[in-house]
DNA sequence: GCCGTTTTCGGCCCGACTGTTTTCAGTCG
């Protein structure tokens, strides 16, 4: 069992006694371990003074955690399952629906899932419970209405161009002082549910106004002076959130609308400390009744006296438990090439040379390009003679474009065997070498780590592309053990791929972090890209680096030429 | 259930909104 696992057991349980009417305040010990134990470095096993040494984590849940390590089970856990229908905690997924309402109608109708309570619904009995009339019978039944009809969080990629085509007309209307996104869209999460936006303005109504006849707009959900919420719709329909504030409250306004939920909680608790209560309207002195207001979120954070946080990392994974500032982490600027590539060869879009112009034109100083290699036949893969006559082409590109460097380099397939597509004598030929796995998904773990273990134990093999393979909505990872591949990074030196596909984002910011602090990997973003275009998607690479904590240094698509060739070889 | 540079007991993040109330409970972000 790792620390992921655990977790969820133990959130699994909060959930579980929320149902039963548990003390919130219990439930809440029992979130916060579950927390703690995601969020701890070290793994649970290897913790010194067992469960207890993390913050959170007390007697009654470290013997709780105890017993999920060594038996697998969780007793508090079966017995509320044998107590309680297995259908209540989805009840609590419905808008409208906690965990109040779902304990009085399973005491007091019988209500045992989501079928039941519809019926119950229908006939009209709720609104014979106490503090239930009919207006919220009918919030119910919208609320149910639209848990089945919700849709699936949206890729962060797709819906970024949209968010920012918003926030440029929100700049430009007249009466907007400052717009800003906020929200897990400025996080930058892999995925978002609505896009947020803050928006400073002496006239709300005005703005207000401009935003709902906004042509694309197919349903105005709220209209108020401080909030405006709609239905947009550019090739797919998403909600978008717009707050009004005054000038003076934005800053505080977005330290708010960005969150996390469980960041802010923390900003709070921190306030409490000094006396204070933080709002989306300032920080509050309560005994001398006075507003504190920024000039931007480092002022925020330094009065709190804790260290400034990039909206990226705001997600309460220890990102306040620092003594110190952070480190810079790494930004688009410092990326000076992209490593994998597609072309025509395969079953990219683009020739050698368009490709190469084109990263010239982003101020890439290099790319190396890494086709299929011959076993991935749908991608028509190529061949050792194939890739001879690719390199002379590559040659010729060298010398013909200025200002950029083409490395030829190659995706090589590792076989369902753990075999390599290439025999060594053709990839020691090669500027650079990408393994990765595109066959036989189904494997189960051993076979799968052994695999890609195998292939990184090559020491022509420099970088292992899309580790985990997920395709986010698509494909769950290949069943794989992470802690050996990352200790295996670290001792053969192969550099791991962050993957800046939208669909892929792998290693993802949970690995990312996990991988560096524990075991001083390096990473490369890559595009993968199979066209010109498909270079555009480095943002969404460099921002899941960043909520990864991952620095420039870390990163070796940052290092100079020379140096990268350096480390290729080494 | 957890925790302590005011605390080992008494709190536990904050404000808006809604629907049910006649002063407030529940839910949400």
């Amino acid at each position: 069992m790792n620390n992921k696992q655990v977790a969820s057991v133990l959130n699994q349980l909060a959930d579980m006694m929320e149902v039963n009417g548990d003390n919130p305040f219990k439930v809440n010990a029992y979130r916060r371990a579950a927390r703690a134990v995601e969020n701890s470095r070290a793994s649970l096993t290897e913790l010194d003074g067992g469960p207890e040494a993390l913050s959170g984590v007390g007697k009654g849940t470290a013997s709780v955690i105890k017993e999920i390590l060594e038996t697998g089970s969780c007793t508090p856990l079966e017995e509320l399952r044998q107590k309680l229908p297995e259908g209540l905690p989805e009840l609590l997924q419905i808008p409208g629906m906690g965990p109040k309402t779902v304990h009085a109608v399973y005491h007091q109708l019988g209500v045992t899932d989501l079928e039941a309570l519809e019926q119950a619904l229908k006939e009209k009995r709720l609104r014979s419970l106490s503090g239930f009339g009919p207006k919220k019978e009918e919030k119910i039944l919208e609320g149910i209405r639209r848990y089945r009809e919700r849709p699936d969080r949206m890729l962060l990629g797709h819906v970024l161009p949209v968010a920012e085509e918003i926030l440029k007309r929100l700049r430009e209307h007249p009466a907007v002082e400052q717009a800003e996104t906020a929200g897990s869209l400025r996080r930058m999460k892999e995925t978002v549910k609505d896009l947020d936006f803050v928006v400073a303005t002496r006239h709300p109504e005005q703005v207000a106004d401009a935003i709902v006849s906004m042509p694309e707009v197919t349903r105005v959900i709220n209209h108020g002076d401080t909030k405006v919420s709609v239905m947009f719709h550019q090739g797919f329909e998403i909600q978008v959130d717009i707050r009004l504030v005054s000038p003076e409250q934005f800053v505080a306004a977005l330290v708010h609308f960005t969150g996390s939920k469980e960041h802010n909680v923390r900003l709070r608790q921190r306030a409490k400390e000094f006396g204070w209560k933080v709002s989306e309207y300032g920080i509050y002195d309560v005994k001398r009744d006075e507003v504190f207001t920024f000039a931007d979120e480092k002022e925020v954070y330094q009065k709190l006296q804790l260290p400034y946080v990039i909206p990226e990392m705001r997600e309460d994974r220890g990102e306040l438990d620092v003594e110190e500032e952070h480190p810079e982490r790494i930004r688009l600027e410092d990326y000076r090439g992209d490593l994998h590539m597609h072309t025509r060869w395969s079953d990219g879009a683009h020739s050698i040379r368009e490709m190469a112009l084109a990263a010239e034109e982003r101020g890439y100083e290099y790319i190396a390009i890494t086709d299929h290699s011959q076993s991935l036949k749908v991608a028509s893969g190529l061949t050792a003679d194939d890739l001879r006559r690719q390199r002379e082409e590559i040659a010729r590109v060298n010398e013909e474009v200025d200002g950029i460097t083409v490395l030829a380099g190659i995706e090589m397939d590792i076989l369902p065997g753990g075999e390599l597509d290439f025999p060594d004598e053709v990839l020691v030929e090669l500027d650079l070498v990408i393994a990765s796995i595109h066959s036989a998904f189904q494997q189960d773990q051993e076979t799968m780590t052994k695999r890609i273990l195998q292939a990184m134990e090559n020491p022509h093999v420099h970088i292992i592309a899309h580790p985990t393979g997920r395709l986010i909505h698509r494909r769950d990872p290949y069943a794989v053990d992470m802690h050996r591949i990352f200790q295996a990074a670290k001792e053969t030196g192969t550099v791991l791929e962050l993957n800046a596909n939208p669909h892929r984002l792998d290693l993802n910011d949970y690995w990312l972090k996990l991988a560096r602090e524990e075991y001083g990997v390096d990473f490369t973003i890559n595009t993968d890209a199979h066209s010109t275009e498909g270079m555009g998607v480095i943002p969404l690479g460099i921002a899941t680096a960043r909520r990864g904590w991952l620095e420039a240094d870390h990163v070796i698509n940052t290092y100079s030429l020379d140096r990268l060739l350096a480390r290729l070889k080494s």
